[in-house]
DNA sequence: CTAATTTGTAAACGGCCATGACGAAATAGT
DNA sequence: ACTATTTCGTCATGGCCGTTTACAAATTAG
């Protein structure tokens, strides 16, 4: 596949490609799916008047992405009220590459294929514990749910283009290596080698896949935010002028463990008063009195609505020590706002109101907007998935080749 | 092997200008620029090989940035031991375009010039308190400063090609505002209207333009660091693959109230036990027995050197409270290092056992490492004046025009 | 002094987008 | 119903730009 293009400079050292006619094709073929893919159904003028090219370049650059089976051209509009020949509307394909996303959960194994259009064309679920058992036979599992989804997608007229993996755990950079997962009890996981498949692969945490379903499914999410969330940990991921921000060893993000009281209970991590301890889900379900089980966060979430003052009381407390890790990341960050995601967003009736109180009394100006996340716990799955259709419209021209 | 996937689009939204050829051109200029002015003396042909074009379409590049007086012919090079011609050295040019860094300190002013080779070629300082002052007197000085520095620079066959003020503040987006800057009480000033000057006038955090001069000038300085730096306050600077984080209103960095006890004692900010309660520079010679004054860093430095131990003490303890709030942003951010500057630098000594000790302690795998910048209290007026330069590196067509 | 190698330039070539013109297909007005 | 107007998609032309190919110049190795 293609290089990493990173933008940080328009024309600094980080363009590695040299700029070529060929390049320069590319990323105009990739601007045209961009157009038509967040634009729904554009006419080819449509499309050169919003990316800033000619009618002219545009029409062949929509021959060459139709003949890839990329575009489909959908007939003539149907003008509302405008003079003038109505255009010919265009549309990303729903047959051609598909993204397969997976996601290995605590306690589930998820698949699902996607289509250019973002549409969820095949499923496979399967519920169990995964916790403690070694990643070969998890994965195993996985495959065959892989396989499946493959081959429902299959005949649906897809075919995979990529297959991206959400795990609850830290990824290294080579984006195949789980470092580590507490949850699951994985350590230096190779998933590449235990997971061959005939396309490329993307191991990254949940928490970031989840930040970039936001991004790209969110309605009104801003291209620069914190995403929040928690399975049994807790994670979040940076993302900024909408990218994510991987860190130097693809462990940002890590907020669980942030000094919240530097004098607090020891942590496994190491240190003390890390915001797991407080607003973990065991350290949660131990200040409500409850034991630890079978879906928990169902379980407070019910109490809570109930009345059950212990409960409340124990996510009152959570919310104000995640508000007390955000004041901190907010500062850093300066982000648009905050968006809770994962189980946080079931709880969040009851974790808001002292999170946001915290976060208000320790910023001088207007504090962060806090947002919900309406994706739920959809999203590392979603944004897995989605991540291969984005890199399917970032540069058709590579997928055309194997088509 | 591949890139992990979405760290930012090649085609996205991001990229505003339609891609023509006479972009590609533009690009192509930044890239011998860049080539030219980071690996020294270069010929025709090792640029070409460098930045992957053919010597022919370099040629054609160089004619251009020659004739546009931003490259210079320095005549054949001696060639070592190798066969064949040997080539035309071309170097960036000494003369035409200048970059004005400005910095306004708590009590100082200075202004330098700095050409496209990167040397300081006229500078100006004048020591005076600015605390308190109105903003219209000390920018009327710093205008002064300015004339004189650039009148130096242009009988040096100089031009100014911008000019760059370093704050202690917070500055809007805009990079004309500031918005709040305690230590000199100016609040909402607009800095464009102050300062007018017939080229582009940007004003930038003091901290921010001090971790550019680390990334553009520091040796061995990773392309992903968090740099900190003290004066008065304590401001922070994310530098993310060789680009700062402005965040979304322009203020990220603010580590200087990252909650550190959070039932510690209040902070004007509105919070508690803020990073700057402990590790503030009035808070560290309150701790130290000493009385705030002219040159306090200076004085706290001597009196750590000569073993007073309630000055060890103090930066001990201020040490501490910057290792927890570092270790906040480093399980956020999983930078490739971190950066003492500014004021910090010189009180490292003290300050890092502590620091390091805490970072250490809390940190699960290797801890981050801590660097000590060798720039000092010059970072933030190189970092303005050369971040002139690197405009004009990242875009000579812009300038060639201008000159 | 010759062979080999590398550099810089020039001419021809090919790819790509812009320009301008044209037919096609719709609406608005008569 | 018919014409004027507007917009769409396409085609031919032209200009820009990097590549390819070829060649003279300048140096080293033998």
């Amino acid at each position: 596949m293609t290089a990493p293009l990173h933008e940080a400079h328009p024309a600094g050292p980080g363009r590695a490609l040299p700029d070529t006619q060929q390049g320069m094709r590319r990323r105009n073929l990739a601007r045209v799916m961009h157009a038509v893919s967040a634009q729904g159904p554009l006419s080819r003028a449509a499309v050169a008047s919003r990316i800033g090219l000619t009618r002219a370049a545009v029409s062949t650059l929509v021959d060459e992405l139709i003949r890839s089976g990329l575009l489909e051209e959908l007939g003539p509009e149907r003008p509302g009220r405008r003079v003038g020949r109505p255009g010919s509307a265009l549309a990303v394909s729903g047959h051609g590459p598909a993204g397969i996303g997976a996601e290995v959960g605590v306690d589930h194994l998820a698949v699902c294929a996607v289509d250019l259009r973002g549409e969820v064309r095949a499923r496979a679920v399967r519920y169990g514990a995964n916790r403690g058992r070694p990643p070969e036979p998890v994965i195993e599992e996985l495959a065959g749910l892989v396989r499946r989804v493959v081959a429902e997608a299959e005949r649906a007229g897809l075919w995979p283009a990529g297959l991206a993996v959400a795990v609850p755990g830290l990824v290294a950079r080579d984006a195949r290596t789980v470092v580590r997962a507490p949850n699951l009890d994985w350590h230096d996981t190779d998933l590449g080698a235990l997971l061959p498949v005939e396309y490329p692969l993307t191991v990254g945490n949940e928490a970031n896949f989840g930040a970039l379903a936001e991004l790209w499914l969110g309605d009104g999410t801003p291209r620069d935010f914190l995403h929040v969330s928690a399975e049994i940990g807790i994670g979040a991921a940076v993302v900024v002028d909408g990218a994510l921000l991987r860190g130097t060893r693809g462990f940002a993000g890590e907020l669980g463990h942030v000094p919240v009281r530097p004098d607090g209970p020891k942590c496994p991590c190491g240190g003390r008063g890390c915001l797991e301890q407080y607003a973990g889900e065991e350290a949660v379900l131990r200040a409500a009195g409850l034991e630890p089980g079978e879906d928990r966060v169902g379980l407070l979430a019910g109490r809570a609505a109930e009345g059950d003052e212990d409960v409340r009381g124990a996510l009152h407390d959570a919310g104000t020590a995640l508000g007390i890790a955000l004041t901190g990341a907010v500062n850093l960050l300066d982000p648009e706002s905050v968006v809770l995601g994962g189980a946080l967003a079931g709880l969040a009736p009851w974790l808001l109101p002292s999170l946001e109180a915290e976060l208000d009394r320790r910023t001088a100006g207007p504090a962060c907007p806090v947002a919900v996340s309406r994706l739920g716990s959809e999203g590392p799955l979603l944004g897995a998935a989605h991540s291969v259709v984005r890199a399917v419209l970032d540069d058709p021209a590579a997928v055309a080749e194997r088509a």
